[in-house]
DNA sequence: AAAGCGTTCAACCGCTTGTCC
DNA sequence: TGGACAAGCGGTTGAACGCTT
């Protein structure tokens, strides 16, 4: 049994909206409203569009102050901050970001922002790599990282807004004094994941200066260190993964700064949604998808085939295979030491 | 000139969440 | 409390367009 359909779609037009229907619809709205009921409206209006089609048309098109195209460098960081703090919530990240609606936010980042950065830091990493005299692997795919340990990484970030709005209607601008303001702003954005957040939080280690900082800033001024939930992403500065008995996985973070503490892939999981995100979106933003992908199929899709693709999705699945990872002494042992990730370093903000 | 291919983006689909009864 | 329904949301699709060969 299927999902009942929300109209009787023999009777409905699909496809692009014409200029009449657009008219009509417009018109209807700004004299009456949506009256709170959209699978009405077309009825209403003698239009032969789904209610969800119009509701569509509405906010994503005839909306009033609607902005298309044309995206600003303070927009670009913006979205790609929001989208490593929490990822794809096209919504959220659209509520701040006054005239853009989340269709075009999710469309842009797919089509443009993501390999924007992408490139960008390929580049970085290319010319990183030459100035420290380290070979591109042969068969090319894959920007290897056998960087020495004491280095730290830099992440390609893209110069990050001051402050970051919270609201587009408001010209108030946070302020993050501590840690519980940027929880606070999680959980604002996070609403029903607040809990997780509130795990991601916890993994997270966030030192706040004293002052006013964006949240951006933060991002660039602290060491903030990840842990992959599936133990796969093993790890991050000179923390450490051990692995218990039966798919038990069992992160211990022994450098000094870290909070993440031994944990459970039961209690794990419960955070897996975002950390998933986390990771899914940051990491390979910083480093880059073809080593983080080599390095976790353990040579198994090491060629070609796999290493030059750019599909950030695809690869996050990769990044976290099932928890059940019974490969995985092997993707260890197949990670060199020098590629540890190092800490998540970023170079102040200024 | 036109076929092939890649990119963009409006629109759709279907799952999740919220609300009402 | 649970079912029905509408809205919200993110992922996916496909037509249109532009560029390359």
């Amino acid at each position: 049994m299927g999902r009942a359909p929300c109209c009787d779609k023999s009777n409905v037009k699909k496809g692009p909206w014409s200029p009449d229907e657009d008219a009509k619809l417009k018109s209807y709205i700004d004299q009456h409203g949506t009256g709170g009921n959209w699978i009405a409206l077309p009825q209403k209006i003698g239009l032969k569009r789904c209610g969800k089609s119009c509701r569509l048309r509405w906010l994503n098109y005839l909306r009033p102050n609607i902005k298309h195209g044309g995206f600003s460098e303070e927009e670009d960081n913006i979205i790609c901050s929001l989208y490593v703090c929490i990822g794809s919530r096209w919504s959220v990240i659209a509520a701040q970001l006054p005239g853009r609606t989340d269709n075009d936010i999710k469309n842009y980042w797919n089509t443009r922002l993501k390999k924007k950065l992408l490139g960008k830091r390929r580049k970085e990493l290319q010319a990183r790599n030459k100035g420290n005299g380290v070979v591109e692997h042969e068969n090319n795919s894959s920007l290897l990282l056998q960087e020495n340990s004491a280095q730290q990484l830099h992440p390609c970030w893209p110069q990050i807004p001051a402050v970051l709005p919270l609201s587009p209607y408001t010209n108030q601008s946070p302020s993050f004094n501590d840690q519980d303001s940027i929880r606070k702003l999680l959980i604002k954005l996070g609403g029903r994941f607040s809990d997780d957040y509130q795990r991601i939080l916890d993994g997270l280690n966030l030192q706040f200066p004293h002052g006013s900082l964006s949240s951006t800033q933060l991002l660039q001024e602290e060491q903030v260190h990840f842990v992959s939930s599936a133990g796969c992403m093993n790890s991050i500065g000179n923390n450490q993964v051990q692995f218990g008995q039966s798919n038990e996985y069992r992160a211990e973070l022994v450098q000094g700064q870290s909070s993440f503490t031994t944990t459970t892939v039961g209690e794990m999981v419960s955070a897996n949604d975002y950390s998933q995100r986390l990771l899914g979106g940051s990491l390979e933003f910083f480093y880059g998808e073809e080593m983080i992908t080599d390095k976790i199929m353990g040579g198994a899709c090491a060629s070609s085939s796999c290493g030059q693709s750019t599909d950030w999705g695809e690869t996050s699945s990769l990044i976290y295979p099932p928890l059940v990872a019974s490969n995985y002494e092997g993707v260890r042992q197949e990670m060199p030491r020098e590629c540890v990730f190092q800490e998540l370093s970023y170079p102040g903000a200024q």
